[in-house]
DNA sequence: GCTCATTACGGTACCCGTAAGAATG
DNA sequence: CATTCTTACGGGTACCGTAATGAGC
């Protein structure tokens, strides 16, 4: 008989590089962990890992087995959470995760259509692309909306479904003032010398996008700030201390600010709609109604 | 400790309806049901099935747990398989199911192709749409060739990818002689007194759509015979005995048959792709070649 | 000699069956 | 009273830790 704990003995080595490492993890003794492994080993007929007095390494039926067996332990801890949820709220909750844009500007109206028809709980995650993507695949969110830039491969788990909503191209953000603003379209040649707003990730897509095209055109930019804070951005940008990149949709129009393309490709946003493969039967329904209603809000090509 | 027994258990009882006769399925006692079931109920904190003298029943949160439960199972049963292979045969081994006529047709030159850039051994399984359809969920085929009547949702689990790879309107197919082969297109009226071959499974995506066109032009189809054999089919329909519907790419036109829109709507019968949405990651490039293969030798709209 | 893994041994806990009790129809 | 589920009790298994042995850097 499997058993779940052979599962955990599994993971913890293959995270921890050996069985002593494992059973300090585990909070087990060493001869446990041994006993385990041997157990597994036994019932699938092969050898999972291969022990050396440096440390233990999973073989490629090892490997295999791990990535089945994570599936269905994360699967069952999406049942565990699911059922104290129904326990102490009385209902389904459906976690939806999301970035600050976005979920100011396409979500309000749709959750408002979705809770029209359906009876759940809708609890609303904010946080950053690579944030809610985890959050997706350990199961504590049922779906999310997030951006990348277009071309990006990262999001290519077949634990999830996913669809383009939106395709922004990047433009950079000029105070009024700015001597290039008259321009309609920009030279990031003249930039070169200009001091940008950034993000504070690296990771970001505009971080990305900006590093490409100013790589191409021969200069790093130089940094005034780093902040995700789009009104201090804003507020920088109009006083004409710096320039930043930015997406159309992105921008207030409060402030006196202008968004220009480049003559130099400087990407596009992608957002999507990203979904557990594997949802709750009672969440299925609710998950196709929600994506079709951003399909309809977004207005997708 | 979450347990896989507690997991069949749960099953039994929803399966057979009480815990006396989950006892006998599993070979059990009956206090043994009893004390997993109430272990299973005190680690979740909640009730999962409610006993009465008649029987037993699952609650709400019962049924959503073993729906998880289940869907764990299958993953785990999906990776026993799975390491089998690798530790007899020495590879991995990606199972294919198909239908007659799309084996003969699309899979011999994409299987061709595929076998370049990969490794893996692939084993064809044919049968009719709902058995590999039951295969596909319990995860005894990666993926399948099927068709079904365009419209039909049958297929929607959320635990299948799909993707329609061609679409094909029936038509009727006469013997070369009769009365009717000369007209371009046929009133589905003036073969009401006209014997038919017919599939031997109501559910076939042709006798649904025969019974459903004949029935809006007002008769119930005589039956002549019935038979999944394509050549007796189109020996019987040559000598003029009976007619038949079909699609237009299984008329084997070495026999005396025309095949004929009417002006009646038929249906369309739909090929599709379909594959687990969570497959090993070692399958998962190679089940995404597979799916470009057959969308490109479909010539897909 | 340190860390690594395996083997041996004993205590405890849990699993499972038998037997008896309570409730429903 | 037949069937259902629950509780109680006892035997056996298997889990887990401590201790000791062997292997490699």
């Amino acid at each position: 008989m499997l058993d779940l704990r052979q599962f955990a003995v599994l993971d913890a080595i293959a995270r921890t590089g050996s069985l002593a490492a494992a059973a300090r993890d585990l909070h087990y003794g060493q001869p446990t962990i041994s006993h385990h492994l041997r157990a597994l080993e036994q019932h699938l007929g092969t050898e999972l890992v291969t022990r050396s007095a440096t440390g233990a390494a999973l073989t490629p039926a090892g490997e295999l087995f791990l990535d089945h067996a994570r599936a269905a332990t994360t699967r069952l801890a999406v049942a565990e959470r699911e059922v104290a949820e129904l326990r102490d709220f009385g209902g389904t909750v459906l976690r939806i995760g999301t970035f600050e844009s976005a979920g100011a500007r396409l979500l309000p109206q749709v959750l408002a259509e979705l809770g029209a028809g359906h009876t759940v709980q809708v609890e609303l995650v904010e946080g950053e692309p690579l944030g809610l993507l985890e959050q997706l695949l350990d199961g504590s969110l049922h779906c999310a909306l997030l951006y990348d830039l277009d071309g990006d491969t990262s999001v290519t788990d077949a634990a999830l479904r996913q669809r383009t909503l939106e395709r922004e191209p990047f433009r950079i953000m000029l105070g009024a003032e700015h001597p290039l603003a008259g321009n309609e379209v920009i030279d990031l040649a003249d930039l070169a010398d200009a001091d940008w707003i950034r993000s504070r990730s690296v990771l970001e897509a505009s971080e990305r996008a900006l590093l490409a095209a100013a790589g191409a055109a021969g200069f790093v930019p130089n940094t005034l700030l780093h902040s995700e804070d789009y009104s201090l951005v804003h507020a920088f940008v109009a006083a004409n201390v710096g320039v930043a990149l930015i997406v159309e949709s992105a921008v207030d129009t409060r402030y006196r600010v202008v968004a220009r393309p480049t003559v130099q490709d400087l990407g596009v946003r992608r957002v999507r709609f990203v979904a557990t493969a594997t949802p709750s039967p009672g969440q299925a329904g609710v998950l196709a109604h929600l994506e079709d209603l951003l399909i309809g809000a977004a207005g997708v090509e």
